[in-house]
DNA sequence: TTGAAAGCGATACCAG
DNA sequence: CTGGTATCGCTTTCAA
């Protein structure tokens, strides 16, 4: 930065005031210093930047890559960002970990800003660091005063999963979801949303709640689909916390023999390869790409303007129902002997 | 940290050298400072230290997200990364840009090494911004002398695909790759060589070379796919350059009514949802993963040993074979009227 | 409108 | 082994 002042025969903060196009450069100085910028090829240190101002960078927390939803959510922000001159920092809350180290160590990096996936940390925590950085919270229905949310309705969406299965006949409905960590009232994670609603639903319906709980990792889904199936004949049919454990029990089902009249899936989330007509999986949509990118709007929102308010925003699921959802027949007695039922 | 060294009763010069570990600390010293920063909470902020030393973030560019081959290796390098003190920055190559910008913009973060997954820039180029900062190259072939190389053999593993193809009968075999910005002789992306080797060994078996170029977005391998297969009804087979291109094509078999004995369809990658059961698609792996991980291990190498000769890696691909390959049957005059017999 | 100079929070050299 | 101090490259008052 020196070279250019000195190249172009201004001072230091000129050329600073020109980077930033701050108030007061003659437009006769910044043609200049632009012209030798171009010519030297001089770019500024976003280290040094950081010091004094912001990083031009963005932390998104997701909690693996286990999740196609997760993937969603960091295509749509990492679009919105495109051709600004902010960078997503990128921060796996990796093996055991809760939530607290990943989000302190985006914080150390002076982010200007953190996205945050349901984050396994309490609201108390979380509203300390929002006071610092803004913070927008995607997936927990926390009611924060210093950080925004993003929110699917999962109550609504469950009850759309649920009235669908209804519809088709279904009275032995299973819940898969994964295990969470820490179960605490204050936040609300969306599989816990979901979890409840589901027991209410089926509770209203006169039906027995059936919830079978799995880890994170891969495989972990297939393992406890396999069981609950085997184990309980009587179930026909599976509501899965997402789209990834409900692929998972889409496995399950097909190497167990069965079909999806014997077993019906729906999931959550609407990935990709649930539109694929070899998986056709009903699922409800709950738009991760926009989700990604409103929280990059807020949270620049924030940024420009300085606002402080918190903003929730909580966006409406729709069903898609595809063909791994059929009408309801009885399995009793079923499991081993359909295995050429498949196809 | 001004704060630390007041409360702890040192200088700054001795909080610093606890912090880096450095040499010629007392245990005296470093426990009582340890002591302190515990007490205060004190963070180092990362902006700072990287304007003298490093700046603990790795760049990763990909160059989008519609292949979770890229997802593989981000999860292979976070992996590696985990428990360590740096993180990864995710730059992806969007839209129209060619990933010098991108590089560009990692480099001015002041990261302490990239990482790119076949960028498409000169080799010259790279081979300049490596003087500045380390850089792992994966997937192209290039026999650079500043920069190191992890590279799967594309030319055996486009071998281990087709002759896969060719024992099973089939003569009339189609590669569906991805239209590559730039066709530069000295930079060998692996879309490029499995091409050539695809029509190497074409050409070998006395075959016709057919090659299909789609762009990267979602929806258009399916379209050129859909094409192919209707436009030339002798095509038996279709060798895709990649996973995501692969279950695109997938999709189009089974919308025309085919089945994989009408159209077999092998992929390169092996994408978790390659081994499912209703996707059961025959491709080549290539260990994303171990990629990103090893990619993860020559950067620290650079960085901590300061190595500066290259070093360049080459894993064994293998064929995983699904039950998308089938033996080769005559099709000729089926595309219409095999609606019912995709199972 | 322009520029000189004072930081920002760490690191690193070098003298004690 | 310890600590004073220059320094990194930029932003930001504040005078001129």
């Amino acid at each position: 930065m020196d070279d250019v002042a000195k190249a172009a025969g201004v001072s230091k903060a000129a050329v600073s005031k020109v980077i930033r196009d701050a108030y007061g450069v003659s437009p006769a100085m910044r043609e200049r210093v632009e012209a030798t910028i171009r010519e030297l090829g001089y770019r500024p240190r976003i280290a040094a930047r950081a010091m004094r101002g912001s990083s031009f960078s963005i932390g998104l927390e997701i909690p693996n890559f286990n999740s196609e939803f997760f993937t969603q959510v960091m295509q749509g922000a990492a679009a919105r960002l495109a051709g600004t001159s902010y960078q997503l920092m990128i921060a796996p809350g990796l093996g055991e970990l809760s939530g607290t180290p990943v989000l302190e160590n985006l914080a150390d990096r002076q982010v200007d800003g953190i996205i945050a996936i349901s984050p396994e940390v309490s609201p108390e925590w979380l509203e300390e660091l929002a006071q610092d950085v803004p913070i927008v919270l995607i997936g927990r229905h926390d009611r924060s005063k210093n950080y925004d949310t993003i929110t699917n309705d999962d109550d609504a969406g469950t009850r759309l999963a649920m009235n669908h299965l209804l519809s088709l006949g279904h009275r032995r409905i299973a819940h898969l979801t994964l295990r969470m960590q820490s179960e605490r009232r204050d936040a609300e994670p969306p599989h816990t949303i979901r979890r409840d609603t589901y027991e209410s639903v089926a509770g209203d319906a006169g039906l027995e709640g059936l919830v079978a709980y799995c880890a994170a990792d891969a495989g972990a889904a297939y393992e406890a689909a396999k069981e609950l199936i085997e184990a309980d004949p009587t179930i026909t049919a599976i509501f899965a916390g997402n789209d990834s454990l409900a692929i998972d029990a889409l496995r399950a089902v097909v190497d167990l023999g069965l079909t999806f009249e014997d077993v019906s899936v729906v999931g959550y989330d609407d990935i990709r390869m649930a539109g694929h007509p070899l998986i056709s999986l009903t699922t409800v949509s709950q738009f991760g790409e926009l989700m990604g990118q409103a929280a990059i709007d807020l949270l620049m929102e924030r940024i420009r303007t300085g606002r402080t308010t918190p903003r929730h925003r909580e966006l409406q699921p729709e069903l898609r129902v595809r063909s791994s959802t059929q009408r309801a027949k009885a399995r009793l007695g079923n499991v081993e002997s359909g295995a050429d039922a498949a196809f």
